[in-house]
DNA sequence: GTGAAAGCGCTAACAA
DNA sequence: TTGTTAGCGCTTTCAC
């Protein structure tokens, strides 16, 4: 047997059968050894590998997929992977996926429910074994889809009652009630809220875990400094220009995501408002620029690693025990209040009797 | 005809025959239909499509991948999703990509060799018609992996001898010249450069630029002034700390990238420098959050939608057209400074005679 | 333990 | 124009 060169080797891929050849034993035998099977005499088992190595053969994960039923992929679809919280998010995510032999497919769906509905109907050909949808309140659109093909699926504080589904329950408000608290403490009565997108169910429930918290302190809800913005850095100064223009203003105001309390810094700024001596800002999530903003942002922190364990294990118990009776399906992630550089006592000017 | 209830309909997801039965045509009508030929009839067609549309099918891409040798896969390696500025450039690469029927495989290397070579071997495994390493230097690695396959690849400011390989030329020079220019224009005579991790080529390229820039300015280069950061806030913090152990320190610094950059902002904050007055910052890739620093960073931008479109089409010509000889083989894309907050005239203390 | 052979769902060559 | 059929590379019975 002539070796052919190694220019000519490289034009086609070795197959199993080649592996096979090489080793002189059954491809049956080649994929038991690769995949494990105890039936497989070390003898061969020996032969195989280094027939493997040699070739530097690895199998094809469409072949195998297409008979196995499994293709070890799992879906995420993000709100929005500009915004640095959810990069963190799929990192994680990846990172244990990789580590269980698993692969990801992301989407970014910009809340474009179009586009959502393109970015599963992908996956759903990439036959994925579930889809973690981290769209946090617009996931109506997918779910008809996702749930019509029996792919298991987990969404982040949404429930649905199905037996593919699982979910990831968000506590905002225990880490709201802390901000919210510790706002009160520093003296601050007069404490506003730039919500997300009322589009998104969790930007509702931040508010309203918002209001909640200040009706337990005994503190005043003021409409009018509630205000709905868009969780953009844009949309934070947009919110806190609308602020500026009320007869009343608050002293502390709370943000419904980090990128909204960066977007009032810049807003602060412009009007030559000092945070925190002028105005306090609290935000929610705690990305990685949290700490790097000047000041460090005060922040309510939402673990990106906590969600992304949450949602690979809900989808891999889906995938792996799909009859498992006790299987877990609801998971917990809390959050809590991490205070830096951004919060302060109201100006001395204020009267904390109102 | 009876239809099966929708319970049972959603155990098996329709194939190509269920397809072709309900048309009361051949499976080769369905797959011609799908795929545009033109020899379907128009009578056929519709009929094709109908049945298609009341089934909700769609093929099997692992099927599909197998027997066309196609999978319309491109993967992009970044170096840290972690940097904003890979995910705005994902963002792009992958709305190109799906507009062109392409999936993508998203990686993060974290610089780290070991994760590279896993990574583009999952990628090989899943098939991939294309690989954009956009590890910006660290690329030796997997250089030979790629090769051997036979994938096209395509690299950022990195060239390759070899037909399967395309490179995108960044011009960081013209950018760098521009920003040395403007300080200079402004006064300062003392700067300078915070630079990337040497593992990286694009950050040495940088480094250079700047001294060549410097260079030809006129203006005298300080290694003690050159300091050697790793592109993370963290790391600008840090090397700016070094800079400040200096006898006499410069008054503008020009940064490897935007983190590094905003990183000095938080270094000088904490010494009660404030910028621009006490020192001038110019950042390098004009991320998002570029705009919203306090105060806003003067920096230089990298388009990464340029850098996106380039690296899909280098691709794109490379899986549709591999031996188009006059297919393009090198891209450019160019750099731009972009002046904001962060840049002023040193301070009057400093005497621009030396 | 090991091998032969039957497909997984699709495309593409070939017939009709 | 349409249909029939041979695989794509692999896993998994089923015999041996």
């Amino acid at each position: 047997m002539v070796r052919k060169p190694t220019r000519k080797a490289a034009a086609k891929p070795p197959d199993i059968r080649t592996v096979a050849a090489s080793a002189k034993v059954s491809i049956a035998t080649v994929s038991r050894t690769i995949n494990g099977s105890p039936l497989v005499s070390d003898k061969l088992k020996k032969r195989v590998w280094q027939a493997i190595r040699q070739l530097n053969y690895f199998p094809n994960t469409h072949a195998r997929t297409l008979v196995s039923g499994r293709s070890r992929l799992f879906g995420i679809i993000v709100e929005n992977i500009t915004n640095p919280f959810f990069p963190e998010l799929i990192q994680s995510f990846e990172e244990i996926a990789v580590a269980h032999g698993y692969e990801i497919l992301v989407s970014s769906s910009n809340s474009d429910p179009n586009v959502l509905t393109t970015c599963v109907r992908r996956m759903l050909e990439r036959k994925v074994e579930g889809v973690a949808v981290m769209t946090f309140g617009e996931e109506e659109t997918v779910l008809d889809q996702l749930m019509n093909r029996d792919v298991p699926i987990v969404l982040a504080e949404f429930s649905l009652d199905d037996p593919k589904a699982s979910t990831i329950l968000l506590d905002y408000a225990t880490g709201i009630y802390e901000a919210v608290q510790y706002l009160a403490k520093l003296g601050h009565t007069k404490i506003g809220f730039l919500a997300g997108p009322h589009t998104l169910h969790s930007a509702i429930t931040r508010e309203n875990d918002f209001k909640a918290a200040l009706r337990s302190l005994g503190l005043p809800i003021q409409k009018k400094w509630i205000i709905e913005c868009d969780h953009t850095l844009k949309g934070g100064v947009a919110g806190f220009n609308k602020l500026r223009t009320l007869d009343v203003q608050p002293t502390a105001v709370v943000c419904s995501n980090d990128m909204t309390a960066i977007g009032v810094f810049r807003g602060a700024h412009n009007e030559g408002l000092r945070v925190p001596q002028d105005l306090s800002v609290i935000g929610l999530d705690d990305i990685d620029f949290a700490e790097f903003t000047l000041p460090p942002l005060t922040t309510i922190r939402l673990s990106r690693t906590d969600l992304a364990r949450a949602a690979f294990e809900a989808l891999r118990q889906q995938a792996e025990d799909p009859h498992n009776p006790k299987m877990q399906r609801e998971f917990l992630v809390s959050t809590s209040l991490v205070v830096r550089g951004s919060t302060a006592a109201p100006p001395a000017s204020e009267n904390p009797k109102n």
